[in-house]
RNA sequence: GGUGCCGUCGCCAAGUUGGUAAGGCAUAGGUUUGCAAAACCUACAUUCACCGGUUCAAAUCCGGUCGGCACCUCCA
């Protein structure tokens, strides 16, 4: 089966098809650095990533996500706390990059910055004044949006419709509103460069043409980003594009992310609204559900404005449980944003490796014989309808869903006795082999999904750490009533057993006993 | 005012070129266990906001109603 994308241009699902065979060329806005980055840049940069990693498995792919290291909001930032904009802007960049890290997201093969790419920028700018579609104001450069023809085109809006909304506060000097700055003259105390317009900065959009055009070319296949940036940064890339090229087409296929919405002002559990003038804060109760309001549900509901930074949500939750909560909605649906949520994400992980950790324990003690496949025994491939499930327009969830019943099989392998979906006992040779058959396609989908990827110890180990911190009993503690339960369950002293495990339970430590007859503990998340 | 999206089990969420509802969490019963935990098995939407239409057949198409959201201004 092909690989199918949704292309905001056409508003279509439409067949992929590489502009040069076996090669892609794709494009995805990047940040502008002032500030840590939040959720929503998550979302976008974990659906995109997915694409880059699908796409590399069939072609070889150029993947460009820019900086945008200097703009007004940056200048601001920056003389808000007596620091240089570069300065500023080099700190979010790296904290980004941090934050990419954590969330798995593989490193771009360019990262751009504007400020090291200003003699392109000007040149382009030099180029569509050529052509007649820029116009000098005061020092400032703008487009001018009635010059191209097809202005519109990508948004689906005319500038008649734009004119009508009117909410663009209007500087009588532009030829239009929707007019929009190429070049912006420096005011004193900001930074600039020299050219041809006089001292200043690139205006916003015209980085990514220019950029895009360096790395990529005049034409290429992907252009990604934000639902937001559909208008009017990429209104506007587009109209720069094709005009300074003189060519119709610019990026092949547009896509677009969906956005993280935060939650309303209501319950995050059950969503029922909070009754006017009803008190909301954390450690009431939800009226309709129960639901114990915390501190950071509150603190959500306040932050409206789109500001929850990646950071503060890495602090409380793996970032692989992010990024497997983000991969459980299609990525061009809005997703909403909740605590509850994200430790069902976290506590699927935390089983998902488990899982693995038997696998991996169950496969190193028992040696296999070849014989049939997975799929010869079984009767289907699970890796199969993966595949289909990415074909049709990225979609994870269905991808999971094929995923999880992989882990659930492993699960009944591992359990050793009759197979049900067999209907017959394995012998261990066969089970061991089956079971690397499942290891292995697990962790094929989760090459593609960014999932999965740790050595199973490492982050179960990680994992129980993190959730100790609340503990009162040290590990050597718990450990030494571990040995002493053993013990009692050696002279089959079960009063004292069960009294050993009643005590931990009440500290939040659940005993676990295995078939060697090892005893393994975890911690209950509160 | 303009443009677009969405409303599927208690919660999250697939499915919309029409053909008889994926998956996860939760819940109930069972197997297993000295007891647990985990795991596995079984059950869990005759129904897809509502109303009407087209059709042999609709969650999927058409019209309308109600409800939620986004963009048109910086924003992933």
């Amino acid at each position: 089966m092909a690989l199918r994308i949704y292309n905001s241009l056409t508003r279509s699902e439409t067949e992929f098809q590489p502009l040069e065979p076996g090669k892609v060329r794709m494009y995805v806005c990047g940040i502008t650095s002032y500030a840590p980055s939040h959720i929503g840049h998550a979302r976008a940069y974990v659906a995109f990533d997915v694409v880059y990693r699908w796409l590399k498995r069939h072609y070889l792919v150029t993947f460009v996500r820019n900086f945008t290291d200097i703009d007004d909001k940056i200048i601001k930032a920056a003389h808000a706390n007596g620091e240089d904009p570069m300065t500023l802007s080099e700190r979010f960049i790296r904290m980004f990059g941090e934050d990419m890290n954590e969330l798995g997201n593989a490193v771009p093969d360019v990262e751009p910055r504007v400020t090291t790419h200003i003699p392109e920028i000007v040149r382009m700018i030099e180029t569509l004044e050529q052509q007649g579609f820029a116009y000098r104001l005061d020092g400032d450069v703008y487009y001018e949006v009635k010059k191209f023809q097809a202005y519109g085109r990508l948004s689906g809006r005319s500038l008649d419709q734009l004119e009508a909304g009117a909410r663009v506060e209007v500087d009588e000097r532009k030829r239009s509103p929707y007019d929009f700055a190429l070049w912006k003259a420096a005011k004193p105390g900001e930074p600039f460069w020299d050219s041809p317009f006089g001292k200043g900065r690139p205006g916003w959009h015209i980085e990514c043409s220019a950029m895009a055009e360096k790395y990529l070319g005049v034409r290429f296949d992907l252009h990604g980003g934000g639902k937001d940036l559909l208008f009017p940064h990429h209104e506007n890339e587009l109209a720069q594009s094709c005009a300074a090229h003189g060519t119709p087409e610019f990026a092949n296929v547009w896509m677009h992310n969906g956005f993280v919405n935060l939650m309303p002002e209501g319950c995050p559990k059950c969503e029922a609204a909070v009754p006017e003038g009803a008190k909301v804060e954390a450690g009431l109760t939800c009226a309709a559900c129960g639901y114990l309001f915390t501190e950071e549900d509150f603190k959500m509901s306040k932050s409206r404005g789109n500001f929850y930074p990646i950071r503060e949500v890495l602090a409380r939750y793996e970032g692989e449980a992010l990024r497997l909560f983000f991969l459980t909605t299609h990525y061009r649906k809005p997703i909403n944003f909740s605590h509850v949520l994200l430790e069902d994400a976290e506590k699927r992980l935390d089983k998902n490796y488990e899982t693995l950790q038997e696998i991996e324990r169950f496969t190193t003690q028992q040696t296999f014989t070849p014989g049939k496949s997975f799929a010869g025994i079984f009767g289907f491939d699970p890796l199969e309808k993966f595949k289909e499930a990415m074909d049709s327009d990225f979609n994870t969830a269905v991808a999971l869903a094929e995923a999880a019943e992989v882990f659930r099989l492993a699960n009944d392998l591992l359990r050793g006795d009759e197979n049900k979906r067999l209907g017959r006992v394995l012998s261990p040779e066969e089970t061991s082999r089956l079971l690397l058959d499942c290891q292995e396609m697990i962790r094929s989908m989760g090459d593609i999904l960014g999932l999965w990827q740790a050595e199973p110890r490492a982050y179960l180990e990680r994992r129980k750490i993190a959730k100790s911190s609340s503990l009162t009993m040290t590990p050597a503690q718990i450990e030494a009533l571990i040995v002493e339960r053993k013990e009692a369950r050696n002279r089959k002293d079960f009063r004292r057993s069960d009294q050993i495990r009643d005590e931990l339970k009440a500290k939040g430590i659940v005993l676990k006993d295995a078939k060697d007859g090892s005893t393994t503990w975890t911690v209950e998340e509160s």
